[in-house]
DNA sequence: AATTCATATATTGTCATACAAGTATTCATG
DNA sequence: CATGAATACTTGTATGACAATATATGAATT
């Protein structure tokens, strides 16, 4: 058997904690993370705090201009939409390649069947955590390092906007649950170009409901097919 | 009128100059760029110098483990195959979409006009520029922020590349320019499949030249500099 | 002779401190 | 009320130091 160990540093520490606070929603947008603060929080010295700040900010989940103060950043309608459209042009071309290859992987299967539950609890804020792990799932099972990094930094941020609007701009989950059923049944039977589609509405939906909680107004996009296929 | 200006740190401006250096070749894979060799070099601080290196880690252009020298990665069949196939399904996403609009960005018909020049004055390595040039203006002319970081980062792993190989793994000048012009054409006429399909073809063809081009170089276990492998 | 073990050196991780330089704020002045 | 100067706060960089870890070297053991 092969086991992993990982030997964090302090910094990595640091800079884990911060990112679970800053999931968890403890500060508002715009909330000011001073290295002096951080360093007194947790007991180090302030160049490592300094380290920790900046690693976090490289990953977009705080920001910081030239001699600032790292922030908490408000995300706005405009952030929202480039998250959602970044992540529908990596997913929908990934699904179309699942989908060439029939590969439907287990563990959004199993995801998909944890949202399931929740919505039988009639719990709609359960579904957050399988939600995201369902399309990370889909794009893990391409095995592209690479692809899976870049995805994983988008899904960071939107936990990010999850964290700001709290709970408002859910959608029905009932029917979050059906349409992953409807992309899975789709990846199997090898319909690539309907799989795009079914994501871009689904991703698309998703997109306006955050973009109206963060007190943007809602896109002409989302009762209107975004894609229209150019015959040839 | 709106001019930015930009005040780099000395941080910044180390981590820069190292990215300039790493990308014109200066070093073989496996080079090692210890902290201290790094401070002295450019007469700054070790804390500085550590800052700029773990930057141009984070970016993927070195690679260290903890408590580990910084080296220059030593990028294998499997690197580049990732490379170019993240890049294929972020590429040919954006392209349909683009040929959705029937939106033919001017900085990439520029940019492919001075490829056809370089072609012209047979100087194959100064089509290198204006291919990236061509393929990132594509990307930007979205107007996706995040879209545009995400393809930055692998551009920069691809001129990794490019530096490794040394000229060896270039493709027909030629061909590349007139699959570019295609590339355009079937984006003005609003040909998303026709053109998605033309760019992964294009992308595949670099790829595989590449790989065979690393293909020679000794195996990605080896982690001891030379000539450790034999004939096999 | 090959392997293992122990020591020495090199390198990184963290810290404390200091000062310069840039921001933000306050307050006085016109 | 607007402008500008003085102030406090924060960040950028530097120096030096020590601990922890990794790598290399050489000795001891089987």
């Amino acid at each position: 058997m092969n086991r992993r160990v990982v030997a964090t540093s302090i910094v990595d520490a640091v800079a884990e904690d911060l990112r679970v606070r800053l999931y968890a929603a403890e500060f508002p947008g715009g909330t000011a993370f001073t290295e002096a603060e951080v360093a007194s929080t947790y007991e180090v010295a302030r160049p490592t705090a300094k380290a920790a700040i900046e690693k976090v900010v490289a990953e977009g989940l705080l920001v910081r201009g030239a001699h600032k103060t790292a922030r908490v950043p408000e995300l706005g309608p405009e952030d929202v939409r480039d998250i959602y459209l970044t992540r529908a042009y990596l997913e929908t071309e990934v699904l179309r390649r699942l989908a060439e290859n029939r590969a439907v992987p287990e563990t959004a299967v199993q995801a998909n069947r944890e949202i399931a539950q929740a919505v039988n609890a009639n719990d709609p804020m359960r579904i957050v955590e399988p939600d995201m792990r369902f399309h990370t799932s889909l794009i893990d099972a391409l095995g592209s390092a690479r692809t899976s990094r870049m995805y994983g930094s988008l899904v960071s941020e939107v936990r990010m906007c999850m964290a700001q609007v709290q709970g408002r701009g859910l959608l029905d989950p009932k029917l979050i649950c059906d349409e992953h059923d409807e992309i899975l049944r789709l990846i199997q039977q090898g319909e690539a170009d309907s799989v795009a589609v079914l994501l871009d509405e689904h991703l698309a939906r998703a997109r306006e409901r955050l973009v109206e909680a963060v007190g943007g107004t809602p896109g002409p996009e989302a009762d209107t097919p975004p894609r229209v296929r150019a015959g040839g």
